[in-house]
DNA sequence: GTCTATACGCTGATAGAC
DNA sequence: GTCTATCAGCGTATAGAC
């Protein structure tokens, strides 16, 4: 590994590369996306895209996955466990990381991509949750948990459509986060 | 294996290419599964397949498609309504139709097929529990509780790694079941 | 009306020369 | 490191034989 001047960064072509990648995967999917438009996006040529990456499904892995951010604030006090984490994920601020969730998912067709998203979730959330819960069953309830906030992030372009505004969103989150807070307190 | 007496359009050939697609989307999804492999397990000619079926996708959700079966039950009493919903989900017996649930969303990078799948889910499911819910904001807790069950179904292989025999499934269903009833109760 | 043969333009990926 | 050339496989269209 050479260290460059700038932090992040290796090549500056690397870096054009997953950029276009990223934009490129969230907004149209994994399938419509080519390797040869994302090369012609970036200014490179295709085989470039490989020769860095190893392949399209390690390209997509690598730029969607849940890579640095810290998963939702799971360090709030467990009486309001559930709304929090409604909160958290609908925030507004985070659309790009819900969408990215939702692509991965549409995309797990694939195997690796699929093992990915599994371990990320474990990781970043599940396992981290498990530690937070009170009372019996904890992994399995984590799990549940997990279940039902990405049901929400999954379902959730079709849940916003038929909401009429800002208060029928705050109602979703009263709502589903009571919801989740039965699992938290079930223990 | 024989292949059932036409029904009224059907030809055997056409029945043939359903049957062995069915199959093999099952076992290794949109992706993985090409039009000639079907067609050649079907025994006929891949331009065949296309011709029947206008095109892959389209054969896809012909074939994958929430075509008869009733959905869920929702006719049993609203006070064990979520706890229903959990049992039927779970049940091994629909272990076939689970995995052609998650197979769907895996394969919905694709539009015509995510089109599909809302639309069904909309029909079979959304629509009828609306109807059936008391109180207020019915379509929205409708809407969130098919999100919560789609991430049950979804979730359920990596949730089913963690249990360790049929009493933590039944526990499963208590948990989960309790939680949806938190959106059935809350009008 | 089925069905076969062939072909087109695309895909992700590789080998090897600069 | 980068580019050229090329690969086998994909979904699909079409022309024409039974």
């Amino acid at each position: 590994m050479s260290i460059t001047a700038s932090p992040v960064t290796g090549s500056t072509t690397r870096e054009a590369i997953a950029a276009s990648a990223r934009a490129m995967f969230a907004e149209r999917g994994y399938t419509a996306t080519s390797v040869r438009a994302i090369a012609a996006a970036a200014g490179v040529d295709p085989a470039l895209v490989i020769r860095h990456f190893v392949s399209k499904e390690q390209l997509f892995v690598a730029v969607m996955g849940w890579t640095e951010n810290p998963g939702p604030e799971l360090d709030g006090p467990l009486e309001t466990l559930g709304r929090t984490l409604v909160a958290h994920v609908l925030d507004p601020a985070r659309d790009a990381e819900r969408r990215a969730y939702a692509t991965m998912v549409q995309a797990s067709d694939n195997d690796a991509v699929r093992a990915s998203l599994r371990d990320a979730a474990r990781v970043h959330f599940i396992d981290r949750l498990t530690a937070r819960l009170p009372g019996a069953d904890v992994a399995v309830r984590a799990e549940l948990i997990a279940a039902q906030l990405g049901g929400l992030m999954q379902g959730w372009p079709t849940i916003a459509e038929t909401l009429a505004d800002d208060a029928d969103r705050a109602r979703v989150v009263d709502l589903y986060g009571a919801s989740i807070q039965a699992l938290v307190d079930a223990g």
